[in-house]
DNA sequence: CCAGTCGCTGAAAACGTTTACAGCGATCCA
DNA sequence: TGGATCGCTGTAAACGTTTTCAGCGACTGG
């Protein structure tokens, strides 16, 4: 009943030709609002609604060498930062006609590299790319790309593919400046695995700001584990042998984590100890108290991911033309879980529920 | 230099044809496994190899009349509920050689609707479709499907839709009578649109449980607002001139949201008053305290019509044979912050809080 | 030694579009 | 009134596969 084509499948357009008694020729162009007669059009029309056509997809894209379909490659479905970013390529790619496939790697290099060679297939006209770790086994294969690749992340000069990366070793250093300002003397550090870029660089940014507040870099101050809730609650369990006044987390999931290893033990956050993340992500605000975290513009970089590979797609701007490199700003956004220890302020304060964030420098003292 | 094919593009497989010194159908077999004599195998492998052949999905999916795609559209990827799903669908989706296209809805029923007319465009294979509300218009446009697909979520009975639905009836009566045995009298109810299938499931287990255990419908202490965390924070703050001893949301988001306004009134969870929600996503373990809350079997659900979609797809079965329906049941998770109140109420003294699932004394008709 | 069989191969059609090209009648201008 | 122009149309090729079909040579068995 449903289908009211030839016999078993969906119409096409040689049953519309059929129907309106014209070519596939004169079809194609009428659908595509080329010039036609005024009876050749109405008739096209008429013949089209009334047998439900919808011209097929793959058909078109094997004329038209493009599939209208993006891939978007990250870690972890699971890390709210990269759902963010989801939704701003989302919205930037599905006003522009797009389509996106999703494929969560699982931070598994391999993976990464499949997908990248999956260009191959031709089945997505492009690729957004968040690799964890950047082996020369993956510059290789960004070099001899099959399409467009956008990377979210650092790539070494010279890498002749588009990028956008987060500026963390300013983002964690402003973090801990304002641990420093509201009055932390002992700040530890959860870091990531070291080996990977962002690892790498909140490492630096937290040893540099440090030294600019001549604290001295204390090596029982910090831990390194993977990124994830849990492992931020036992590297925050280790880490209280060292009396720490504060926690700097390379990201919130390990800040989230963290206050809850110091919440079970009793401590009060930020009265006994301040906590502070990166990312800004959902869980920042999920948090209790409400996490003081940096914004690394996920979403501004998914965003700009997303025009940068539509630019390559659409533009026409073919391989040669630069590489394009653009880095988001980093921005403090303050919460309850960093306010100065001494300011009496009652364990529970309440956050303003704050849709835009507190000046940068504002320690809220 | 990456690309050493004809000239421009990649090679295909006419290009193997020539470079072997065979036929494009020999190439083929010899490519698909198929037999062909020793030499020839030999001859073809090498050539692929050497020319980086890889084959295009999109011809194939022309030839063959099938894309190896799927599509998922949820109300809103920024709920870890839907994240959960996109998980556990990626995983069967994956290993069974699909690929997954994610589509966010933002709950707008005419989104919803243009999901399940481009199955007609032939994009994808099948459709797991998360409606938010179901109208007459979704039944006749799942009627009228292109193509197999799979709604998680409560459909009329009859409607010819393979689903896998959760019990949030159960669910909900579950966690208000386990709040009841942890000694809460006044249980007050944070509910979601009422005229949505999961908001007015909630509510009958809601009422269904109160009177099970004797407890008045008291409609001060019911409030209906989106699914959100603000607007979780919203209702809990105008719900408390009613002073309930608990809190039972409809899902995770408005529970987070609500101990937020608990909190930041100086209230002690669970001390002073209880918090129970729905889905048991990630949010409830991000809580703090953490939440307890009702696993509807999310993932499950998402294994589960992914399964039944790869079946309709792969398996053959035509859409006459019985659609399906699975309900996951639901289980409830006790967590930090529904422990019983420092005073316990007189009359009923609760029994060991149980971990497991809620009693099967079920209020469904 | 011949007919039949078998294994392998290549030509060609097909999937559903878009598009280059040529043909056609009507219109225009000289 | 005749040739050129114009607007529209249809035929056919092409995109890159898979698959049917028939052909071909080499076996096998009688």
């Amino acid at each position: 009943m449903p289908n009211s084509g030839q016999h078993g499948g969906q119409p096409t357009i040689v049953s519309i030709a059929a129907h309106a008694g014209v070519s596939i020729a004169s079809v194609s162009r009428v659908l595509n609002g080329q010039g036609a007669r005024r009876d050749t059009t109405e008739r096209v029309r008429r013949a089209a609604a009334e047998l439900g056509y919808v011209p097929n997809a793959v058909a078109r894209s094997l004329k038209g060498g493009r599939t209208r379909q993006l891939t978007f490659a990250m870690p972890d479905i699971g890390n709210p930062v990269y759902v963010a970013m989801v939704r701003a390529i989302q919205s930037v790619t599905k006003q522009a006609g797009y389509r996106l496939l999703l494929h969560s790697t699982e931070a598994v290099a391999e993976d990464e590299l499949a997908v990248l060679r999956s260009l191959r297939d031709r089945t997505s006209d492009g690729l957004i790319l968040v690799p964890i770790r950047i082996t020369d086994e993956h510059l290789r294969a960004l070099e001899n790309a099959a399409g467009p690749v956008v990377v979210i992340g650092s790539l070494p000069p010279g890498t002749p593919v588009d990028s956008v990366r987060a500026d963390s070793v300013a983002g964690a250093a402003g973090a801990v400046r304002h641990l420093y300002r509201t009055g932390r003397r002992r700040i530890a550090f959860v870091n990531g695995p070291a080996d990977t870029v962002p690892g790498a660089n909140r490492a630096e940014g937290y040893r540099a700001a440090l030294a600019e507040c001549g604290l001295p870099y204390d090596e029982r101050l910090v831990a390194h584990t993977e990124f994830g809730i849990a492992e931020g609650t036992a590297a925050a369990e280790s880490l209280l042998a060292a009396r720490p006044d504060a926690l700097f987390c390379a990201n919130d999931q390990l800040a989230l984590g963290a206050s809850h290893a110091l919440l079970s033990r009793g401590l009060r956050i930020p009265a006994d100890i301040a906590v502070a993340g990166m990312d800004d992500s959902s869980l920042a605000r999920a948090a209790w108290p409400p996490l003081t975290s940096v914004d690394l513009g996920s979403s501004e970089r998914g965003r700009r991911a997303a025009e940068l590979l539509l630019d390559r797609l659409d533009g026409g701007a073919p391989p040669p033309p630069e590489p394009r490199t653009t880095t988001a700003p980093p921005r403090l956004v303050v919460r309850a879980s960093t306010a100065p220890p001494d300011a009496p302020l009652p364990p529970h304060v309440p956050p303003s529920p704050d849709p835009t964030s507190p000046s940068p420098t504002d320690p809220r003292a």
